[in-house]
DNA sequence: AAGTGGTCTAGACCACTCA
DNA sequence: GAGTGGTCTAGACCACTTG
């Protein structure tokens, strides 16, 4: 792999492993060859080799054990996909959420989406409109917008559509960090029938956007939510 | 630095160089030894030391610029203190708050501190009570409790009591990451007074732990916020 | 015993900053 | 041009896991 890019070596080997990660190329659980076979694989040094899994091991795409070797993570499961599920029971165990897919729709982003998701105007988008069940009692209805032009056919996968990790998977997008903004509000007449709430109470407002990891936003959500009996948690790092 | 741990040097030579910094041997924003001068000193090869320097950098102690060197982080200002105002505007930016420190007192730990702290039975801990405001408006009050034995003599310092990133560099402890959680509910007779809301109004209520880099609690806090027109700020990594 | 990742060494050269 | 951190190389040995 020497080339003729100026962009450090272990970044492009990086690169190439977290694609054939992402093309699943390389399977979950599997093991990635060992350190000396990837250095040869690709004309580059051991030490090279060794600083572009550790950066695979940072953006969390492999697990790396001494005396075992390097492990592709499995996106779907565990705790990849439990933190972005902020709402939890008060020790931070999991509310078991169901969810429903009620809606999705294929349109043009409005302004404020453009905006959310770093789109030009008129871009199309995948608008999904969901609700979250605790055993089957709703307690958050969410509105989420995603760029169309990542997720191909998302209106034939409705199963999928309730869970960004699912979906990132599904196509290939390899996800990162998210920001998430809590408010309170009064619960309109529609999120009040939704979650069984008086109309005017408070609800509190969950408004998140996720990128993948090369920085692409790939969902903009809102949720109304009732929070009662339950806690919403984060991790300030 | 040959000695006789087995633990790995690179470690060793952070923990002192750590050090450094939190005693103020080394000064906010003063250069450190360059990398060759760092390695020489310590009787460690260029590479130990460099992994040692990169270990600080994440563990956000120091900063370091191709062509400039590596510089001690000032660990009372900016984003380093920020991040644990998670109350903020919509658009992220501060709420400009100010602390009121209405009480410290130096007692024993109840069997709830003991457990979010990680203290023994009869540890004895001070116990602030704030009111953070803005401009002159009070939106939270909150209960602070911290080891008494990290911060001696803390009850006369109730200036920096307001802010546990003074208060840490001023006893000499690195502060590290913390977890929230949040609820909601409604505001006793005491909280409705001091926030000016009415009795049985929703606030929303912030429990927090936040440790040392080395894993210690140094802080348990619950305020109670009325969150109306701020939002609550949280990043998912 | 064989194979893996983890640590450590000792250099070379490059890109960037600043006087 | 001198000095810094960033990249890259090419090994050695150690600690851990597994058959």
């Amino acid at each position: 792999m020497p080339a003729f890019s100026r962009r450090p070596l272990y970044l492009q080997l990086c690169e190439v492993m977290a694609d054939r990660i992402a093309t699943r190329a390389w399977k979950p659980g599997s093991a990635l060859p060992n350190e000396g076979d990837l250095a040869r694989e690709f004309g580059v040094s051991p030490g090279t080799a060794r600083k572009a899994l550790e950066r695979l091991e940072q953006m969390r795409l492999i697990t790396r054990r001494q005396g075992r070797g390097s492990f592709v993570c499995d996106l779907t499961s565990g705790e990849l996909v439990d933190r972005f599920a902020t709402i939890r029971r008060a020790d931070g165990g999991s509310v078991a959420a169901g969810v429903r897919t009620v809606e999705i729709e294929r349109v043009p982003a409005t302004a404020e989406e453009c905006a959310r998701l770093c789109l030009a105007h008129g871009d199309p988008i995948y608008r999904v409109r969901r609700v979250l069940l605790a055993g089957d009692v709703p307690f958050m209805i969410e509105n989420a917008s995603m760029p169309a032009a990542l997720f191909p056919g998302l209106e034939q996968q409705d199963t999928l559509a309730g869970q960004i990790a699912l979906l990132a998977r599904h196509f290939g997008v390899l996800v990162g960090r998210g920001s998430e903004r809590i408010a309170t509000e009064r619960a309109s007449r529609e999120v009040s029938e939704s979650l069984g709430v008086a109309e005017g109470a408070i609800v509190v407002v969950l408004d998140r956007v996720i990128l993948a990891l090369d920085g692409r936003p790939i969902e903009w959500r809102i949720g109304w939510c009732n929070l009662a009996g339950m806690h919403y948690h984060a991790q300030i790092t």
